[in-house]
Order: structure tokens, then C-alpha cells, then sequence
DNA sequence: CCAACAAGTGAACCCCGGTTCAGACCTTCG
DNA sequence: CGAAGGTCTGAACCGGGGTTCACTTGTTGG
């Protein structure tokens, strides 16, 4: 057996695939997913086309880790706003807060993992990232519903109209660049009162 | 001058015009946007290729014209609901219920308008849709807030978060075709709270 | 009927970016 | 070192769908 795979050889191995993960993901937060050809990412991991290839069986598969990747990030940190102590309303201001300043930080990469076409694959990919805060969501309102801190209602239902208002709410701003200063705060207000919170 | 368009060969052309744009209505109501090649929309329409070329510059500019139409319709359905008489209660009620009822009735072409990835060009088109939502709602909040009715807030953030509330709300059900009996009135009530309007 | 021109046709073209693969180069271990 | 087999390269390939255009088929008015 002449020739095994030596731990310095994988380590260099994972060393350039985390390159092309982390030009793609520089590349979709710089120009977003419709400026990502697979040449592009390549020059920007400073490797050849062919590499990549070696790496993931297509575009698809190397975005969706992109994609899965930037979304694990931000879900962590809303679900951790989510889970601080304090009443329903301090929470939630803090999850909406969190979402909103990380996408208005980012807006190209938000935009991105929002409202941006990509492929099926891809696509896919973004469906589990709002899952993922619809379930954050969802388990603050179940829990404060059963706590009587909130009225009845369908935890998933209002869950994903919170999502949907965030999201909407700031496509405008995330196109614009900027949006008001008051935009967060009447988004905060507005799920406060859509969740029938004591504020 | 041995030629000139005459009245009959007019509304041939308009009828053809039309028999395109009505193929590629229904085409998009079966198959959504991914299903839409010129050719089919032509096969549809009963004219070759070419011919769709001697209607309209371009791919993007056929969809964008199909869109603005089925938009139009949605959105003048949704207005009337809005501007039915009665408390801010029930108009809300009865413009988010016509917009969802629409919707699940048609739901590939509601996922269409709402959320399918699309080129550039109908995507511009979608911005003015979902903006003409946005009207609707900031138009109703601005002037019940004025009228003391709903508690003073930015008309068009929530309007805005509205339109995004009801999107995401009903992107599951589109997806997997039917959705919760509860759904809408669930959905109703969210938006009803959000805006701070007496029940 | 015919000249002049418009409308319709659909097979061929083209573009472009994802994908491949034959060859160059490297790493391992007896 | 050299055999065995991996890794890298990037120019060439390819598929698919939008688009074109030389040609056929109307249509008009004299």
C-alpha cells in the first residue's frame, strides 16, 4: 500500500474546502447568489474550477452548505435573544432586534438567505432556515400561551406571520440601504401587539 | 401603398396577443414560472415560437405583462374587500380573508406572484405587487389612525408586516396544498391584534 | 391579378455557466 | 528511488432554453 491519506494531507485537504465555503460566502455577501459563478468562487479560493468539484458533487450542494452555514449563525443568535430571561415582551423585542440589525448589518447576505432566487437545491436550504425561526418563535409563544401570558392562538400560525412581517418589513430597507430609525422599533411594537403582549 | 394594417388584421393580432398572455397565465396557474419555456407558452397559444417574438421583445417582458395582469386582479379584489364599510375590525378581516381565500384557491399561481424565484424582470414586476399591497394596508392604517380608531404607529411599517405576515403564513399551506381549516381565521386574528384594532 | 409588404414559421443558432477529464504534479512507503 | 495512487489543473465540452432569421404564407389596394 504505497499511499495513505496522512493527517497533514487531510488537514490541507479541509483547509481548501473551507476556503471555497468561505469565498462563497464572502462572494454571496458581496454580490449575492445571482453574482456566484463556480469560476468566481474558485479564483476567490485560489484554486482551480476542477477543485471545487472535488470537493462537492455541484453547485447546488456547495451553495446549500453556504447557505446552511450563514443561516446556523443568525438562527443561533435570534434564538439565543429568545432565550434570555424576561417577560414576553423584552424577549421578543430582543429576537426582532437581533433579527433585524444582523440583516441591516448584512443586507446583501440577508437578502440572500431571504428573498433572493436561487436554485431548487439551494431554495431548500432557505425553507429549513425560516423553519428554523418559525420554531423559535413558535416555542416562545407556546410556552407563554400555556404560561397565560399571551391570549390563545396558533403558536406555528403566529410564528410564521412573525417571520413573514420581519422579513417584508425590511426588504424594502435591505434594497434601499438603510431604511428609517424607526423601522425596527414600529416592526418590535408591531409583533408585540400581533402576539397580544403586555408591553 | 399596397398595404395597410386594417381593423380586422388588428384584432387578429390583439387576439393573438391575447391567446399568448392567456397561455402564459394558465401556464403559470399549472406549472408555476420553472414550467414556462417560450416554446410551450407558444405550443399553448397555438402560434409558433417566432410569433411570440413579434408580440414581445423578450421572455421578461411577455411574464412581466402576465404578471402585472393576474397581480392587477388580486389586488383590485383585495382593495374592494378593504374598502368595504364597517369597523377597521372587519375590513381588515374581510381584505385578509379575500387575499387567502384567492390564494388557496389558486395556489401555484399564488406561489408564483408571492415567492417562486423569477428573473429579474418579473421580479421587478412582484416588487410593484406586493407594493400594491402595501398601499392598501398603510392606506386603511393611516386612516384609522387618524380617525382615533387604531393606536398611533408607522402605517406603512405595519402595513408592510401585514403583507409579509400573510405571505409567510400561507407559503406551507401553498407548498403542501390545502393548510389548516384554522389558518385564515387564525391569520386574521394575528393582523387584527398587530394593528391594535378593537375585535 | 400582381406588386409590395406584413405576419407567421420553426429549425438552427448562440450564449453561458456548470461540469468533465486527460494530463501534470504531488505524496506515500517499501 | 520508484511504483502506486492520490490531488490539482483549466481548457474544452455540453445542454438547454432564449433568440434569430431566411423563408413561406397571408393581406392590401391599385
Amino acid at each position: 500500500m504505497p499511499y495513505r491519506r496522512t493527517p497533514a494531507v487531510q488537514e490541507r485537504l479541509d483547509a481548501t474546502r473551507a476556503a471555497i465555503v468561505g469565498a462563497a460566502h464572502a462572494l454571496v455577501g458581496e454580490r449575492g447568489y445571482a453574482g456566484c459563478s463556480v469560476a468566481l468562487v474558485a479564483t476567490g479560493a485560489d484554486v482551480a474550477t476542477g477543485t471545487v468539484y472535488r470537493h462537492f458533487p455541484d453547485k447546488g450542494a456547495l451553495f446549500a452548505e453556504v447557505f446552511r452555514v450563514a443561516t446556523q449563525r443568525e438562527v443561533d443568535a435570534v434564538a439565543a435573544a429568545a432565550a434570555k430571561p424576561g417577560t414576553v415582551a423584552e424577549r421578543v423585542e430582543a429576537s426582532v432586534e437581533t433579527f433585524a440589525r444582523r440583516a441591516l448589518r448584512a443586507p446583501r447576505l440577508a437578502y440572500a438567505l431571504i428573498a433572493e432566487p436561487v436554485d431548487p437545491q439551494v431554495e431548500a436550504e432557505r425553507l429549513t432556515y425560516r423553519r428554523a425561526y418559525r420554531d423559535i418563535f413558535a416555542t416562545l409563544v407556546a410556552d407563554a400561551v400555556a404560561a397565560g401570558d399571551l391570549p390563545p392562538q396558533d403558536a406555528e400560525v403566529s410564528a410564521a406571520a412573525v417571520v413573514g412581517a420581519m422579513a417584508e418589513a425590511l426588504v424594502v430597507p435591505l434594497h434601499a440601504g438603510g431604511g428609517s430609525r424607526r423601522t425596527v422599533p414600529d416592526l418590535v411594537a408591531f409583533v408585540i401587539r400581533a402576539l397580544g403582549a403586555a408591553p
